[in-house]
DNA sequence: GCACCTCGAGTTCA
DNA sequence: CTCGAGGTGC
């Protein structure tokens, strides 16, 4: 204890100095031994005092702190809640990326990691840790001088949300660390969870009050640290358990199991039920005993993940872009349920595309309750031969989207009714068709016809010999022959006045990500255009001046509501124009196509006006989109549309992307080559970007500068060649005034 | 012609 | 979150 704060008590005392520091020490042994509470029962799982006793220590602590107020430290128990919700969420941005983890779900896919990891060290030995996934939220904590400075969610693993004020309420997370050789700056990641009897108590609790209860821990986890008031996620019965490290300055450990002894030391809960194992072998005889542990596991899992031990290797092996080669989940095989399918729903897409919906009878299944999951295609409702009224075995993908499939045939009713691609639309009645195949594509259909959703679609000229598609993320098919078929998998309605295309399409427009119009959501548009209010996109703004008094009786629109609408309605007129661009629906361009559409042109009128020669010269633009774009403007409906558009005063313009006007190399094309130091290619691409120049990939007699990193090959010599201008890193750094 | 990245669409429920 | 397709780089 500081002797200012010491001083400024025995002021406060008006009393002797011996007495305040009697006081100072009472108040930090009562502040130790509630942590020393805490880490016997997170830490070390062996309570040492009752709930009772630990109260009264807590209440002491209390009424000492109030009353000198000075005392009041940091990491003392009695602040970990927060008095005063947050604002919101700012956001943080992780010192290494918080990937997440590959998956896998049988041994092959465990045994094809072993060797890849194998092949990956070389020869050299290495052994695994093996540890239950626990199901809840991805956290990262760090830790200064071994106090806890921030708590940040993975958000999409670059950037998160910081809910330090939430995760401090968290009794296992511990405000400051225990130990003499805590690092300077200690990161660790891990997952808070809702652990079983905490939730279930805590719903218990909810049904006596009349609230509604949580579904499940995970979502409900996910709800509490979303919170923006701490006193509402105190109390819960959350817990923190560590899996993982990001910065550790410094570090002195080896291996994670040598640093995961230090957490522990140092008050950081970490699984009870990690394993070390140096066969894959070893991991794959347990996995039944895993699957069956289970249950009788303290919080949610889905699985288990396996890492490499030791920290050097994980660096030898290092990562994807998406995630790390050191480390891989196996995750069980999902829950299943039986239902009976009630019902197909067909529906029609924006695109045009009828989807076959299964609804059930409702069931439960991992945490939610299920009443509709997705049929794909009529392709899927015959692989699968199921019939409405058959009892059918639905699974979660991905733990989240419902799945039909399989159905069970011994118990299929006579009555069962076969569900066939419609020849007419559901919605209008127009004429349906397959999906045809675009000129120049061919596609492939596997032989089997129980093989697994496999419709090949590629534009090369060989034919592929045998089912198996290979991507980066999947590896599938059953390698039977393939055949050439002559359209593709998707039924779609022909008219494209559709009803229910409208629909989806004005929805489009008008959704949060696009022209973000209060008051017109998929429910009220679908109304509008059934009492023929709007037909189009464009009558969204004539709205107000045709059919005010139609509106006013519409039931279920007060005058409020309408108001609101109307506003909702004026403010989109405000937005820019990718947001008109990417609402329009031009080809398949989405927001980020659009804001690069936007900012190469600046307005809509010259974008209409663009010719072949400079759409294709647009980095991220080809052949596909331009054709697109280009047909888009000539047509009779899209011209009209936008102009309609902008004669109602919808905002066409939006500012291009600011270029310092003394930049060196404005409108000149950049072509970097080889490694540089300061930062990587995308970056340095970004920045050229941003400076209002083109960065290209090839030297060419177009190219107007050269920057040259390490071990620079052929461009440069080219460069050279052509007498292009070539510079090194230094020197464009210094030009573009960053050194 | 392949590998890699990015974009957009489509998927359920609370 | 997953998948397929387009775009780009080599």
């Amino acid at each position: 204890m500081a002797p200012r704060a010491l001083l400024q008590i025995s002021n406060a005392l008006r009393y002797n100095p011996a007495m305040a520091k009697n006081i100072i020490k009472q108040a930090s042994v009562l502040r130790e031994d509630i942590r020393r509470h805490d880490y016997a029962y997170y830490v070390l799982g062996k309570p040492v005092i009752s709930d009772r006793e630990y109260d009264k220590l807590f209440a002491e602590l209390k009424a000492m702190e109030v009353e000198h107020p000075e005392l009041v430290t940091p990491d003392s128990p009695t602040q970990r809640v927060g008095e005063q919700p947050i604002e919101g969420f700012e956001h943080v941005t992780h010192s290494i990326p918080m990937l997440s983890v590959d998956n896998t779900y049988d041994e092959t896919q465990l045994r094809e990691f072993d060797l890849r990891v194998a092949k990956g060290l070389g020869g050299e030995s290495y052994r695994y840790v093996v540890e239950p996934k626990v199901d809840g939220v991805a956290v990262s904590l760090v830790y200064e001088r071994g106090m806890l400075v921030l708590a940040a969610t993975r958000g999409d693993g670059e950037t998160g949300d910081d809910i330090t004020h939430n995760v401090r309420t968290v009794p296992s997370v511990p405000l400051r660390l225990f130990g003499e050789d805590v690092p300077e700056l200690l990161e660790v990641r891990g997952e808070v969870c809702w652990p079983w009897d905490a939730f279930r108590a805590f719903n218990a609790k909810r049904e006596e009050a009349g609230e509604p209860t949580f579904a499940n821990p995970r979502n409900a986890t996910t709800g509490s640290l979303k919170q923006l008031d701490p006193r509402n996620v105190t109390g819960r019965g959350l817990q923190f358990v560590a899996h993982g490290l990001g910065r550790v300055e410094p570090l002195r450990a080896r291996t994670q199991s040598e640093l995961f002894a230090s957490l522990k030391k140092w008050g950081i809960p970490t699984s009870p039920y990690s394993v070390e194992v140096d066969l894959i072998e070893e991991v794959i005889a347990k996995l039944e005993k895993w699957d069956r542990r289970r249950e009788s596991l303290p919080y949610e899992t889905d699985g288990l993940v396996i890492k490499i031990d030791a920290l050097d290797q994980r660096d030898v092996l290092g990562a994807t872009s998406r995630y790390p080669r050191w480390c891989i989940a196996y995750k069980f095989a999902a829950e299943q349920a039986e239902t009976v399918l009630l019902d197909v729903e067909l529906q029609v897409g924006k695109t045009g595309v009828i989807t076959p919906v299964a609804k059930l009878d409702p069931v439960h299944l991992a945490g939610t309750t299920i009443s509709n999951a997705s049929l794909h295609n009529f392709d899927q409702i015959e692989r699968l031969d199921v019939r409405v009224g058959d009892r059918v075995i639905i699974e979660k993908a991905g733990e989240i989207i419902p799945q039909v499939v399989g159905v069970v045939l011994q118990k299929r009713n006579k009555h069962a009714r076969a569900i066939g691609p419609p020849l007419n639309c559901p919605s209008c009645g127009g004429k349906t068709s397959w999906e045809p195949i675009k000129p120049g594509h061919r596609a492939y259909h596997c032989t089997n016809k129980k093989c697994e959703l496999y419709l090949n679609r590629r534009q090369r000229k060989n034919i592929p010999d045998r089912c198996r598609m290979i991507t980066k993320n999947t590896d599938r098919g059953c390698d039977n022959s393939v055949q050439e078929v002559d359209h593709m998998v998707d039924l779609i309605c022909t008219n494209p006045e559709c009803q229910a295309r409208v629909i989806e399409g004005i929805a489009h427009f008008a959704s949060r990500d696009n022209m973000d119009i209060e008051g017109l959501g998929n429910v009220w548009t679908e109304k509008l255009v059934k009492e023929r209010l709007l037909r189009s996109i464009a009558d969204i703004y004539r709205l107000e001046i045709r059919y005010k008094e139609k509106l006013d009786q519409m039931p279920g629109l007060g005058a409020k509501s309408l108001d609101r609408l109307f506003q909702g309605i004026e403010e989109s007129k405000k937005k820019p124009l990718a947001r008109v661009l990417a609402g329009l629906r031009i080809g398949d361009i989405g927001l980020a196509t659009a804001e690069l559409l936007a900012n190469e042109f600046g307005d809509m009128k010259s974008l209409s006006q663009a010719s072949i020669a400079r759409l294709m010269e647009i980095d991220g633009i080809g052949k596909e989109l331009t054709e697109r774009i280009v047909t888009y403007f000539q047509s009779e409906e899209g011209e009209r549309t936008w102009k309609e558009l902008s004669d109602r005063g919808v905002n066409m313009t939006q500012a291009k992307r600011e270029v310092a006007a003394d930049s060196p190399i404005a409108g000149k094309t950049v072509v970097v080559t080889g490694t540089l130091q300061s930062m990587d290619r995308k970056q340095i691409q970004d920045l050229i970007k941003q400076l209002g120049g083109k960065s290209a990939g090839s030297v060419s007699k177009k190219t107007d500068l050269v920057v040259y990193g390490e071990s620079a090959g052929s461009k440069l010599d080219k460069a050279r060649e052509l007498g292009v201008e070539a510079i090194d890193e230094k020197e464009f750094l210094k030009r573009i005034g960053k050194s």
